[in-house]
RNA sequence: GUGGGCGUAGCUCAGUCGGUAGAGCCCCGGAUUGUGAUUCCGGUUGUCGUGGGUUCAAGUCCCAUCGUCCACCCCA
């Protein structure tokens, strides 16, 4: 036997066993969306290089080392997308559809970031967003939230996750801001790890969420951001914290709240979970009102956020909120050549007639035995038998697999009706 | 990129002091020639991740390497 190839570190295949669950989650995603008239978009994979170090920022880890970029053979540099919202940009830029108007917009698909594989973090991982473009104000950013906790509800984990909102102001109040806290950690910088030190270099407002406890222990004294904010960001996040009330959605203020990507301003949020390990946030979004702009396009207020599905399902999963179920409500088995065929027509008559029905007929033949096994084996709720006596009295064997009532035989005239019936229950 | 745990049958795992590789599940056959699931009987399943070293002898000890999981970093 040959070397076998194995699937690519970080990036995973969605087996039978997991797929119902997948298509479980995509359906309620598809009607939350609908519900709010959202519209979908659907971008390429992969994106110029430039986009993303444009839209994300150079110094950041996604772009620095994380990105799955190669050269094209025409030598253009090409990379698969890291995350959507630069895509969405790109796309409603290039098609005039964010010009002097709003869209209400969300995607689904896969996204690809070179990091090393744990909990609830792969290399090819998946990312429900929505991205709202031509509107500046709180009342969209609520709704955005609003939406996102409806999912939660779907799902019935109201109460495992929880939000943190913060406001990181305009770009003067975050360069301000920013000076202020430069300056407080270099007072501080001998009680700094390493790793704080290195951020304060590159992204100073990520030291607020650092892990150290030391750190953090400094971090007390340090300026607070939401002291720094101009007074319409103030004011925009005063209302959002409001609307959130009126909404009856919790939430808690989290002023050491600040994203890693650099195209925030304003409203930032996240959704957290402690049933995750270290992987505890499961959606996370923000207002970023400069990136239209930053990307060749008109200035455009832009607000959006993006779900992790793998986390999404792993939640899902480790609270046993999914009723599993079985792929086969009804098995047909026939026991000889001429049978064979009969069934084969008959399968695809109660198809065409009963709406839904989701019907397997038994193939490779075998005893009737054999044949009862696969129909228990595929969690079929009702196994039909059709054999040489059976076609001759112009009946079928109906035999229930999971509860206990005896077994019938059914005119064919019947038998839609009676699947029908029996399904609905 | 850094650190730690784990790699034995399709799956979950046991394997003592270094002495010729095991269980359960799954699968297949039979008890039952047209009745599953339950019960009983029988059967198949192996590059012990890979390469090297020590040894009369390595699944077991040592080194390297790959894979995987978890954590750091970073992020959804």
């Amino acid at each position: 036997m040959s070397k076998q190839i194995q699937a690519i570190r970080g990036m995973n295949d969605c087996l039978p066993g997991q797929s119902a669950l997948w298509q479980w989650v995509e359906t309620q995603i598809r009607a939350l969306v609908a519900a709010y008239g959202y519209q979908e978009i659907r971008t390429p994979v992969v994106e110029s290089t430039d986009l993303f170090k444009r839209s994300i920022g150079e110094v950041t880890d996604i772009v620095e080392k994380e990105m799955y970029s190669f050269e094209d053979r025409n030598g253009d540099s090409l990379t698969l997308r890291p995350e959507g919202t630069a895509s969405c940009v790109r796309a409603g830029n290039e098609h005039g559809l964010l010009y002097n108007q709003q869209q209400r917009l969300w995607y689904i698909g896969p996204m690809f970031r070179h990091e090393r594989p744990q909990k609830g973090r792969y290399r090819q991982f998946h990312q429900f967003g929505v991205e709202v473009f031509g509107l500046n104000g709180p009342d969209i950013d609520a709704e955005i939230i609003l939406m996102t906790a409806r999912l939660w509800k779907l799902f019935g984990m109201s109460d495992k996750v929880s939000l943190e909102i913060n406001s990181l102001g305009s770009s003067e109040a975050r360069a301000n801001y920013r000076e202020a806290l430069v300056a407080f950690l270099l007072q501080h910088a001998d009680k700094l790890d390493e790793d704080s030190l290195r951020r304060m270099e590159t992204n100073p407002l990520r030291v607020l969420d650092s892990k150290n406890v030391q750190v953090q222990e400094v971090l007390k004294d340090a300026p607070d951001l939401l002291d720094h904010l101009d007074t319409e960001s103030r004011q925009h996040f005063d209302l959002l914290c409001e609307r959130l009330q009126q909404m009856g959605i919790q939430y808690r203020v989290n002023s050491r709240l600040v994203r890693g990507l650099d195209y925030y301003n304003r409203t930032v949020f996240e959704w957290v979970t402690d049933a995750l390990g270290a992987q505890g946030t499961v959606c996370a979004g923000g207002r970023y009102d400069g990136l239209v702009e930053q990307l060749g396009g008109k200035s455009t207020p832009a607000v959006g956020f993006a779900m992790g599905l793998e986390r999404l399902v792993l939640l899902i999963e480790a609270l046993q909120l999914a009723t599993p179920r079985a792929a086969v409500d009804v098995y047909l088995c026939p026991l000889g050549e001429q049978a064979e065929v009969f069934a084969f027509q008959l399968a695809e008559s109660l198809r065409d007639q009963v709406p839904h029905l989701r019907l397997q007929t038994h193939c490779g033949g075998g005893n009737l035995k054999k044949q009862m096994k696969r129909a228990d084996k595929s969690g079929a709720e009702i196994a039909l038998i059709v054999g040489e006596e059976e076609i001759k009295q112009g009946q079928i064997g109906l035999k229930y697999l999971r509860k206990d009532e005896p077994q019938a035989m059914i005119g064919l005239k019947d038998l839609p009706s009676v699947l029908g019936q029996a399904l609905t229950k």
